[in-house]
DNA sequence: ATACTATATTCAATCAATCGAATATTCATG
DNA sequence: CATGAATATTCGATTGATTGAATATAGTAT
């Protein structure tokens, strides 16, 4: 395969709102794990892990198993970069384009350990899940 | 329609190999009109304007008429830059990218009157056409 | 072992992208 | 105005992507 064709298959693994969503949300952390993906995109489980699944393929992002948990996060600083440079070009086409979400912890509606933990007692941030990722 | 949905069109146009290839032309140049793009990729025109207009539709390129002549340029400089990144990417994953090709003028097997005046008498320059863009 | 929880995979139906072939449009020139 | 040259569009067949539903796997805890 030649490198037009692998460079097509990068832009190929972008072209999804909701693995566009994805990658800003891990674009903002560290790492995530699936449950709090499914939690903030406001997606069921199968469908995202089904949008990991291609991503991981394309090489765009890497996984680290902990436990029961899998934590997501971009394989390349540069994938974040794409997503900006996109950003900015409908910027520059006059669109208007609202700052990137923020993945909170604990995150509600969010299922594992580590968020359950803080479920009732946390602080409103200005977090809104399902920023419609689709 | 919402950003993520915006973002996903833009990639979406870049997903498709000849596209890649007429666009890092694109960015070499400043502007090339299509039977340069036709004679550079070795493809057939209704094709590769077929891929223009995908390109057009999704804001990526912009054109300018000129007689019978149609030259087709970046609509922003940071398409270039996106696809710069790709490679970038691709070299970090350990793949080996050449060098970009260069659209020479006059540029063989172009028809139009600017190419046909140097065929035969122009220099040799490091220029292949159809360097696998599909 | 059993049951439960987080994540992944498979399958099938639908929808969208691809691409070759034919044809249309538009401008320039004799 | 008729011809030719450059570019664009349309159409249809094929292929590939999407996504919901069901199910599988694998680690954890009781």
């Amino acid at each position: 395969m030649n490198v037009y064709q692998q460079q097509a298959k990068i832009f190929q693994a972008l072209a999804h709102p909701v693995r566009v969503r994805i990658l800003e949300l891990l674009a903002c952390e560290d790492e995530a794990c699936v449950c709090h993906l499914v939690a903030a995109v406001g997606k069921r489980q199968p469908y995202i892990s089904q949008q990991l699944t291609t991503l991981r393929k394309a090489g765009l992002v890497a996984d680290r198993k902990d436990g029961l948990l899998v934590h997501y996060r971009l394989s390349d600083e540069r994938v974040g970069e794409l997503l900006q440079l996109g950003q900015d070009i409908l910027r520059a086409q006059g669109m208007e384009v609202q700052p990137a979400p923020v993945l909170t912890i604990p995150l509600q509606g969010c299922t594992c350990p580590r968020c359950q933990a803080g479920q009732e007692s946390r602080e409103r941030v200005g977090f809104a899940t399902n920023q419609d990722g689709d």
